[in-house]
DNA sequence: GTTCCATATGTAGTAAAATTACGTAAATAA
DNA sequence: TTATTTACGTAATTTTACTACATATGGAAC
């Protein structure tokens, strides 16, 4: 598809590529940017290959040919996303560790936009829609991402609420029924409490929905699960980036949400906006 | 700089061209995604000059030679595509306002990355450092980016929290002194509660440090601004992206903070991971 | 208008780059 | 082992881009 970024795409395909097409992968992995601005002959040196080689390689990658490939491979390094395979280190400047940061953040939203699956994404906005009531559950970091999604989700005029307390979870879990949605979201969806409770929910009747990691504990006993994978972070001094991924993920089920509702539902969010109104200072412009 | 966008340069050279050179430039202009595809015979059949003015042509730019500059026009269209009528609309399928949410999120994020002031990100470090307390305030969706910060900085064996009811900050704010660091998140940074919460830490002597937008009421009352300007979204479907980015520069500040303390900081951090350990389901991996 | 000069543009040749056809080597299966 | 497929490289061919040089075009000075 047209947004698979041609350095994933090499990257997944490492594996089953032969000794010759490995070489010539791992040479323009190492410094993509180079690759885009060299010849076939001096990629092919760098390589240790022959040129026919680089060719074959790249019309395995369905480009026309070598051009056709570097213009391609351009283009996937434009819109922000660019590679990273390199860690924050205690030698690296200020602009060093912020750029790397910030890379692999967008690295990983790019690899997660490439891999959502769309139909969950639909079912999940359906239960939204036909909710009577949403509870979003998160503790830690989670916690924060559930107490933005409910600022989000309040919004549509359905009664939502957050949580990060477990015992309020617990108690709000045994209370559930048909028409109430519980929507937890766990990063690793290995927490044995938040497995306990989305379990109690589920066997009272109500829709519970996860933003979790693919084939956890937490996914079993879900409903629907949105399995968002993001690389591990092994790396000490490494952000966690699931819960910007997750962030993002609760903005395209809003987004479903309200063009869902159409475009009669629109001045209710205007009211919204327009009631900060006084509460701010207004600019000149 | 870098990211100036081809199209738009030429588009502007335009009028000092003479006759052959704006030839080619319309001839690109046209239709420049099938210029970055074509050869420059080809081109200069269509533009009806010879292969020497198209060359010529792609100097006047800057540009090493044809090749090179197919190059960069390649990558001026990826960004360029990208940012035009990249809004959501009803129309949209599950897949494209996907695509559409994180490619918006993806972009700002390159945006800061790009434009971000890499010695006010020092500064701040360097305030955190020298800390004796940290708060973080936010209101809102900024009260999770905050609750999100003291979740990432109480790590750092540092006493931090963080506040979302202005009453508590007020209270906090007439407390403060010098060694106290009031830590400011606001999108608009307009609000006039927050300003004058800010204002009152400021006059106690604390250090006050606001994340918010450039040339705001905020910033002016504030020790140091970490200025991010993420361009408003005035489309109603749209997410708000500021806060994710918000979060990003918090994970670059805590990066900061981390390489600052050195590496015998690290069994400390690796202690507080571990204690989460026996709340989890163990993977088998 | 003519001459001179500068700039602009094209022609033809050359160099470089990419692709193709084909042959040899390596790997795999019988 | 031998047959057969697959992988890879060599060399020739074709395509593409660039350079040097020649011609043309458009003023400005006389």
């Amino acid at each position: 598809m047209q947004h698979q970024n041609l350095v994933n795409v090499i990257t997944d395909a490492l594996p089953g590529l032969n000794k010759s097409e490995r070489k010539v992968a791992e040479a323009i992995l190492s410094d993509p940017e180079s690759a885009t601005g060299s010849s076939i002959a001096s990629l092919a040196k760098r390589a240790n290959v022959s040129e026919p080689s680089v060719n074959r390689f790249c019309k395995r990658f369905n480009t026309a040919g070598f051009p056709d490939f570097k213009l391609k491979l351009a283009k996937s390094l434009v819109s922000g996303v660019r590679f990273v395979n390199r860690n924050v280190d205690p030698n690296d400047t200020v602009e060093s560790y912020t750029s790397k940061i910030f890379d692999s953040t967008i690295n990983d939203l790019a690899l997660i936009r490439d891999s959502i699956d769309h139909s969950v994404v639909n079912a999940v906005v359906d239960q939204l829609i036909q909710a009577k009531r949403v509870y979003f559950f998160g503790l830690g970091t989670s916690g924060s991402v559930a107490r933005d999604a409910e600022n989000k989700f309040f919004r549509f005029n359905l009664p939502v609420s957050f949580h990060d307390d477990v015992l309020m979870m617990r108690m709000l879990a045994s209370t559930g029924s048909a028409g109430d949605v519980f929507f937890v979201i766990s990063h690793t969806g290995r927490t044995k409490e938040i497995i306990d409770i989305a379990e109690i929910a589920s066997n009272n009747g109500a829709t519970v929905i996860a933003l979790t990691s693919s084939s956890s504990p937490l996914t079993a006993v879900s409903s629907i699960a949105l399995e968002v994978d993001v690389p591990e972070n092994t790396d000490e001094y490494m952000a966690m980036t699931s819960r910007i991924v997750h962030l993002v993920v609760l903005d395209v089920l809003a987004t479903g949400f309200t063009l869902r509702r159409g475009p009669d539902f629109l001045p209710h969010l205007e009211k919204i906006k327009n009631s900060l109104k006084p509460t701010r200072y207004q600019s000149k412009d």
